[in-house]
DNA sequence: GCCAACGTTGGC
DNA sequence: GCCAACGTTGGC
């Protein structure tokens, strides 16, 4: 069998929380608007149904990782691109060989414990993690499976002690 | 094809 | 709000 890819997303919880994805209907989402070619080619080549996915909160407070997901649906055109009024149209993108792909994205469950980004800095086995890499702004990213477990597993054990 | 200028992301 | 890092654009 070909192993399970692992990803992450990022999303701003103030425009899509993953409250929010639990709340959508059948807890599933499109994952629109994603302008950047080298997310764009993960979505369109290698994001396959049941693909589990992290959900991280960026620019929020506290950045973490709050849910798990999967792959829902894999790569189809991003409807937004043809459409004018759209932030995220793109005149140069044709009908017939459309630039832009989405996925769509379900709700799997919130983690227990959310992972804060500095919870993550000091996990062991996370080192390499493409989100920790300085400078990583990619909004569709891949993890191993290894790091997905090591998450996975940090997010059901007790949160580390503040005090 | 190079690279400077610009816009965006995202942590702090 | 600041700013570092990155991606894209466009002049040449």
């Amino acid at each position: 069998m070909s192993a399970t890819r692992c990803w992450l997303v990022k999303s701003e919880p103030g425009a899509f929380s993953f409250d929010d994805l639990l709340a959508a209907p059948k807890k599933t989402t499109s994952w629109n608007g994603v302008r950047n070619y080298l997310a764009r080619n993960y979505m369109r080549d290698l994001m396959k149904k049941g693909d589990k996915v992290l959900f991280y909160h960026s620019n929020a407070d506290p950045t973490a990782i709050v849910g798990v997901a999967e792959v829902a649906r894999e790569a189809y055109p991003d409807p937004e691109q043809f459409d004018p009024k759209s932030e995220y149209h793109d005149p140069k993108s044709k009908k017939d060989a459309p630039t832009w792909m989405m996925v769509d994205i379900k709700a799997v469950k919130k983690l227990k414990h959310p992972l804060t980004l500095a919870e993550l800095k000091g996990t062991k086995g996370l080192e390499k993690m493409v989100l920790l890499q300085k400078g990583s702004r990619l909004s569709v990213q891949p993890v191993t499976p290894a790091e997905f477990d090591v998450i996975v597993a940090a997010a059901s054990t007790a949160r580390s002690p503040a005090r």
